[in-house]
RNA sequence: UCCCCGGUAGUGUAAUGGUAGCACCACAGAUUCUGGAUCUGUUUGUGGGGGUUCAAAUCCUCCCUGGGGAACCA
């Protein structure tokens, strides 16, 4: 793509770089837009040009000014900015109308009278018959396709003006009824549609359709290189075309593959559709690959710009690997972000060969990435929670955590021996696990030089914050949630874990006083952020993504 | 069926007629007060057949295979 661009600039085909995005404000923007905004934005910086942004308002039905705001606010968070050059195809429509005119004039647009369905029939439109083989045989003619420039010219107007009723007529190019391409079969321009429009209100009764209106809008806007997916490949004649016969600033259309992600869908109708059933609790659900979900989620827009300039641009339908963004998180989260312990699923440690009533500051690193950002000072006493999991007996294999006889490192604390449990009489689970203590071990430090395999985290258990913890799994199990087998409805193929609320966590002292949007790396846990919901009294962390587990590898391979 | 576009390690992406490289993943080791991070190393690839050429991922051809299109949506 780039190198189309430059090719473009050497041969003098264009002088500068300008390219736009254009949404239609009909819906959230999730990533996959965002690897499209990421294309047009990048590619006009590389070759020191301006991107555009345009609003494709052509089909008044869906669209609505709220989308205009949330989409406006979800590229300047993704890091975008169009300065002033904020357009919409709604404020091109006198000019569109002029560009219609002067097709006709050319003898190259007619007014139709063909219904929508016979539009179709006439095009050469095979019917779709389930696992019949269809023939697309060439079209035919329209029978209102000779009609004089000046019967067009005056029912176009009419159209204009509202005398005709919705659908019955329309403006259509005049190009080839038995071009292979169906795109070119006539396409229509104009369609009478009585629906206000959320910008231009009921001023206009007509709409242009997409591949009219597209060409001339870029060639208003001197666009240079209009850059989209896939799917326009096959537009691409008539985009010229137009362009041609308007006799407009040629912008050139070059299309790149559209994005997938593993475990994720993206067809506006599925996310819709999460959302209208509950699935998810909106559309910024921190499991929806929105942006507002994704950045609810944790994901910075750093990290999903990494990932986009990771992933290239090509022709290839590609399905990227969700693992690539949590590889991108983790690593600026690792340099950026602050430490904090916090224990998930707790267990009551006691040290019995503490001093009685006391309570010590030790000095913890906020950040052992970052020698700039300090330490903090953590209380500690004899009575810590520490995570369920760091406790097995009997231990597994491998296993260096915390087991009856074996030591630990409590990280930034001391190093402590298990000396025995008390189990629930009823159920057998341990409830508390006891320790002692070596005084010498201060900091973490072995004067004796022995070593230690296991550091746990912990908190302290009468300074310990309360935290509602959310964890998230993919929304689908399947790699490609697309296949489904056949009869079964997709939406009993979303994973029922795919959200866990942890409700009893606790967290050192300073998270009480964490701010939505704050990014946290829970020591040996994760990355997490803290959600909106969180209450003066009550914090709440959404994990992000969590750490590289080698343990859980280990584990994983002894149960194969 | 017709038209269009693709196919390079598991995944994604370079190499535009001249040594198939990079990143992630995976695996092994070193190191470590996070089983994190870091460092080192390893495995794995041009969809298939034929042709042109001193030389083919690259050009030609046939086949296989994936995607898109056949809206008065964008």
């Amino acid at each position: 793509m780039r190198e189309a661009v430059r090719s473009d600039l050497d041969s003098g085909r264009s002088q500068g770089v300008r390219t736009r995005f254009p949404p239609e404000p009909n819906g959230w923007l999730h990533i996959g837009h965002a690897k499209a905004i990421c294309i047009v934005f990048e590619v006009a910086k590389d070759f020191g040009g301006v991107c555009n942004l345009r609003f494709d308002d052509t089909n008044p039905e869906a669209e609505d000014i709220a989308y205009v705001e949330a989409i406006k606010r979800d590229i300047r968070w993704l890091g975008y900015d169009w300065a002033d050059r904020e357009f919409y195809a709604s404020d091109y429509y006198e000019y569109l109308f002029d560009m219609a005119v002067k097709l006709i004039k050319k003898g190259l647009a007619y007014v139709d009278d063909l219904s929508d369905e016979e539009t179709r029939q006439y095009r050469g439109t095979a019917v779709p018959d389930k696992n019949n083989i269809t023939f697309t045989p060439p079209g035919r003619n329209s029978p209102w396709r000779d009609r004089s420039v000046a019967e067009n010219l005056d029912l176009f107007a009419g159209m204009r003006s509202g005398e005709f009723a919705d659908g019955a007529k329309t403006l259509r190019a005049k190009i080839d009824m038995a071009h292979p391409n169906l795109v070119m079969r006539d396409p229509v321009l104009y369609r009478i549609r009585r629906e206000p429009h959320y910008r231009v209100g009921s001023s206009w009764c007509i709409y242009p359709m997409y591949d009219f209106q597209h060409p001339l809008s870029d060639a208003k806007e001197g666009i240079t290189h209009s850059l989209c997916s896939l799917e326009y490949e096959i537009h691409r004649p008539l985009y010229d075309w137009f362009i041609r016969e308007c006799e407009v600033f040629p912008s050139r259309q070059i299309e790149f593959a559209r994005l997938n992600v593993t475990h994720t869908a993206l067809s506006k109708r599925w996310l819709l559709r999460l959302v209208q059933d509950g699935v998810v609790s909106g559309w910024d659900d921190p499991r929806m690959p929105t942006l507002a979900g994704l950045r609810r989620r944790g994901y910075t827009p750093e990290s999903i710009r990494e990932f986009m300039s990771r992933i290239g641009i090509a022709k290839t339908n590609s399905l990227v690997d969700v693992q690539l963004l949590e590889y991108c998180l983790r690593e600026q989260l690792n340099r950026e972000a602050p430490r904090a312990m916090a224990v998930l699923k707790p267990l009551k440690l006691v040290i019995d060969n503490w001093p009685a009533g006391q309570v010590e500051m030790l000095e913890a690193v906020n950040n052992p990435e970052d020698p700039a950002a300090g330490s903090r000072q953590l209380p500690f006493c004899g009575e810590l929670y520490i995570e369920r999991d760091d406790f097995q007996d009997p231990p597994p294999p491998k296993y260096f955590r915390l087991f009856p006889g074996n030591s630990v490192r409590l990280r930034y604390g001391y190093i402590i021996t298990c000396t025995g449990v008390e189990l629930d009489p009823a159920t057998g689970e341990v409830t508390v696990v006891h320790c002692d203590y070596d005084p010498a071990t201060r900091g973490g430090n072995a004067p004796d030089n022995r070593k230690v395999k296991g550091t746990i985290h912990w908190v302290s258990a009468p300074q310990a914050v309360p935290l509602e913890v959310r964890l998230f799994d993919h929304l689908f199990e399947n790699e490609r949630p697309q296949d489904v087998p056949a009869g079964v409805d997709w939406l009993k193929t979303v994973n029922p874990a795919s959200r866990q609320v942890l409700a009893g966590a606790f967290g050192e002292p300073g998270l009480a006083v964490a701010q939505p949007g704050a990014a946290f790396q829970f020591e040996r846990l994760g990355y997490f952020v803290c959600d909106p919901d969180t209450t003066a009294g009550r914090p709440v962390f959404n994990r992000s993504v969590s750490l590289k587990d080698s343990w859980a590898k280990i584990e994983k391979k002894q149960q194969a």
